[in-house]
DNA sequence: TGTACATCAGTGAACGCGCGTTCACTGATGTAC
DNA sequence: TGTACATCAGTGAACGCGCGTTCACTGATGTAC
């Protein structure tokens, strides 16, 4: 805890890394993230973060992982908030998710995108990235049991919310569709749509 | 047309650009073509291509618009094989589409990634782009008045019907989902979903 | 409490590579007369 | 039909850069006795 004066041993570099890393990709996207240049701007050598993280894939695949253990506390939350109404804790979770990508646009695309190749060698952003499904399919299969949503595989319907929550996203994020201010109201409508055909 | 021996001029380079960075990408993706390779593999001169793109951005903002096009015709195709049934071209419509991303991942992800920022720059692929909003904006119009959609403004149902389809190719050329082998099926039942919300 | 030593987070210089792109050029083509 | 010349698609060498990563090292820390 002895911070001060200490510029040998850093203290936290590995926090660190991950939370500049995120900043960055935040402020530039990732395409701007360099090993180098992270370096530099923590004010650490070079081949620090190397202690820390094998190579860039891996720095990347744990930022990734980070934002998909956000994105899911988010949606717990969400869920948690309304759990005496399981088509609520739904519609919000919904939206919830939308929200996040809006607001972490390029966060979202590397936690989906390609920059992360080879995500079998890192189980623990697997493992992430599986919640978010998990989740959607509980509360599916919440809503089915009081009666909100109609009968048959939960892991289908939830695939479909998903996909619609995905592509949303993504449209929304890239600019593809004029939405500039009223996402919300959009994503709301949209969902409603959907949830008309999940009803029944 | 003689081609034979003339290795000087090649007759339609920028074809031929296009036609191999169009196979690199389905073969290696996106991140291995590179202008060099581009040039080498052709058995071009390296500064050859610049000839006809001013630069890799022109390229391959050229290539992702071909991607559209081909999109966009298949789009075209499906709707006009089922001309006298508005709700049946508008169920192939969807499949086409999912189709089109799941033969074509690589090309896909271009088509809607981030490797062409500055789209601004390139009003031909913007319209590409736009026309296949339109297409489904078209289609949802005509359900309508067979009354086979509920009213409301077709651009914001047809929002939902892209969004489904894009979210679901992604997820589906990205691998989250472990549908090997019965993609259209899956894409079926989560359209028929999506359909019941829309009906009314 | 003091010392010896293993451990580990840092350093700094350098390697080596592949890339996009520019430059001054040359060979082929097509058109005007 | 033959020639002069503008045009344009090619060439080949080279620039310059930023990057990830390796190497042999050194300073700080914590633990065993």
């Amino acid at each position: 805890m002895s911070k001060k004066g200490n510029h040998y041993h850093h203290g936290d570099l590995r926090g660190t890394l991950l939370e500049v890393t995120a900043r960055m990709i935040a402020e530039k996207g990732v395409e701007s993230v360099t090993m180098r240049g992270l370096a530099d701007q923590i004010g650490v050598s070079r081949t620090a973060p190397y202690r820390h993280f094998a190579d860039k894939a891996a720095l990347l695949a744990a930022v990734a992982e980070d934002g998909f253990n956000r994105l899911n506390a988010r949606l717990r939350e969400a869920k948690a908030e309304n759990a005496e109404d399981a088509l609520l804790s739904f519609r919000r979770m919904c939206l919830v998710y939308v929200e996040f990508a809006v607001e972490n646009p390029t966060h979202y695309r590397l936690m989906f995108g390609q920059e992360v190749l080879n995500r079998q060698a890192y189980p623990s952003l697997m493992a992430a990235t599986d919640v978010v499904h998990t989740e959607v399919v509980a509360v599916v299969k919440q809503c089915q049991q009081e009666q909100k949503i109609k009968p048959g595989p939960p892991s289908q319907l939830a695939l479909a919310v998903w996909a619609m929550a995905h592509g949303l996203s993504l449209l929304l994020i890239d600019g593809r569709i004029p939405a500039a201010g009223h996402e919300r109201k959009l994503a709301e409508t949209t969902f409603e749509t959907l949830l008309a055909g999940l009803a029944q």
